[in-house]
DNA sequence: TCTGGGGTCCTAGGACCC
DNA sequence: TCTGGGGTCCTAGGACCC
């Protein structure tokens, strides 16, 4: 704990449905939510809107459905355009102080004792952060953030969700037990559900509960590394540093099937094409691992991992399929399985081409390496489309798509910058219909 | 039509080593 | 014929986070 309140945390509110609606005018003030579409999918993040119906994050989409009101927008993900609003954010988070740690896409601690010359006060802090927040709201197009400083990353990530959306809440130094002791301590990070029910079994249901408890009975609770760090935490104890570059320790892919599968040759197939992803993310980071992981989850929800670790570490496609396949063969897919997974940990940065320089070429694997996947085979035409993706139509201009089936797909054309736009109902299989790129947020004078 | 996908960290047992 | 004691690596699973 410090002596000033110098660390920041921003949360930026219902993320992805706040971008959403920026590009999507018709949708402003309405209930949207973002997450998978599919019968599986879950709900990642619902507006507003949408809580007000009971829409949760990790909840069903299907669950998410039944509560919401018809026109209720189910969107799936449009990661390029989230990424492309949180690179600006991060970028004037950047400018208060160099000391900035990304924690997620949409929240991050900033080190306002590393910026040059700031005011630390509460007053200084304050004015900064209403400062901030505006030149937020203003670079991104509306996006709002909730921003939380305190004299820890704990008290600044407790203060950010005191007032959520677009809060401001500064924890002057000194009071952070009473700030911390009312809470329920679910609100503590790592105390999920598991942790929560054993702690209420010992009658502990807020902070001040938890900070009345003994260290050895926590441990014993909670084990040593989480047991201590509950310990204290209570005690508003936290002098973990802000971090600005951490180092990636794993690299997967997973996939939940529509149905359950069974065929040995065509999870194979899916072995493949998700090592394909993990070796290429491998090589673009100059990182390769030594241990390849399988994981599985069956019909009935059990989820198991298989693993190997090599001498030596590798990023290569092929090699990581032909062991992910090897320990499926050896775990079995009785009964069908919903979910599969392929990743690799035990990195380290060592890029393979080196290798190779010194020990000359494998030939086997640098021709491995540089195959294509076999293209995908062309889906159906009202495949092609998803909720919410970015389209662009010869004669209608730009657009997105709301929904498909039955060989069609009904459009809205309108962008950011546009009033609500009309729907068209169009072939699925029209040629003059193209997928997008995110339309930019920016009036044309700003550019881009 | 219950339960995503990307991660991190911790624990615990067995193998192995000195 | 009675049982060491660390330390590290590997594997598997679980809790948790966004």
């Amino acid at each position: 704990m410090r002596r000033e309140a110098s660390v920041l945390h921003l949360d930026l509110d219902a993320f992805f449905a706040a971008v959403e609606q920026r590009d999507k005018p018709s949708l402003r003030g309405r209930p949207v939510v973002v997450g998978g579409t599919g019968g599986r999918g879950v709900v990642a993040t619902a507006s507003y809107e949408a809580r007000a119906y009971g829409a949760r994050s990790a909840m069903s989409t299907a669950e998410a459905r039944r509560r919401c009101p018809p026109g209720t927008a189910f969107l799936g993900g449009r990661f390029g355009a989230y990424r492309r609003t949180s690179d600006v954010v991060m970028g004037l988070l950047r400018e208060v102080s160099p000391l900035v740690e990304p924690v997620s896409i949409d929240e991050a601690y900033v080190d306002l004792a590393a910026g040059a010359g700031s005011d630390l006060s509460v007053d200084g802090v304050t004015a900064l952060a209403r400062d901030l927040k505006a030149r937020i709201a203003e670079a991104t197009g509306g996006v709002t953030g909730s921003i939380g400083i305190g004299s820890s990353k704990l008290m600044a990530k407790i203060a950010s969700d005191l007032d959520k959306p677009d809060g401001l809440v500064v924890v002057a130094p000194g009071t952070e037990l009473d700030v911390l002791h009312p809470l329920p301590v679910t609100r503590l990070g790592g105390v999920g559900p598991a942790t929560a029910e054993r702690l209420r079994q010992v009658g502990v249901a807020t902070v001040a509960h938890l900070a009345a408890k003994s260290l050895p009975d926590l441990v014993a609770l909670a084990g040593r590394a989480h047991g201590t760090g509950l310990y204290q935490l209570a005690r508003a104890d936290d002098d973990r540093p802000v971090v600005a570059e951490r180092e990636a320790k794993s690299v997967s892919h997973e996939e939940t099937f529509e149905r359950d599968l069974t065929d040995l040759a065509e999870l194979n197939r899916l072995i493949d094409s998700m090592a394909t992803r993990v070796g290429a993310r491998l090589r673009s980071s100059a990182l390769s691992g030594r241990t390849v992981t399988l994981k599985l989850r069956r019909y009935d929800f059990t989820t198991i991992t298989r693993s190997q670790t090599l001498p030596q570490p590798t990023d290569d496609d092929r090699q990581v399929a032909t062991i992910a396949r090897r320990l499926l063969a050896e775990a079995g897919t009785g009964g069908g399985l919903r979910l599969l997974g392929v990743g690799v940990s035990g990195l380290s940065q060592y890029a393979q081409g080196d290798l190779f320089a010194v020990e000359g070429p494998a030939p086997a694997q640098v021709e491995d390496a540089v195959v294509e996947e076999p293209a995908a085979p062309e889906p159906p035409a009202d495949r092609r489309w998803w909720p919410g993706q970015d389209v662009v139509h010869d004669e209608l201009g730009p657009g997105w798509v709301w929904g498909r089936g039955l060989g069609r797909v009904t459009v809205r054309f309108e962008g950011p910058l546009t009033a609500p736009g009309p729907v068209r109902t169009l072939a699925a299989d029209d040629p003059a219909l193209h997928p997008g790129d995110p339309p930019d947020w920016r009036p044309a004078t700003m550019g881009a």
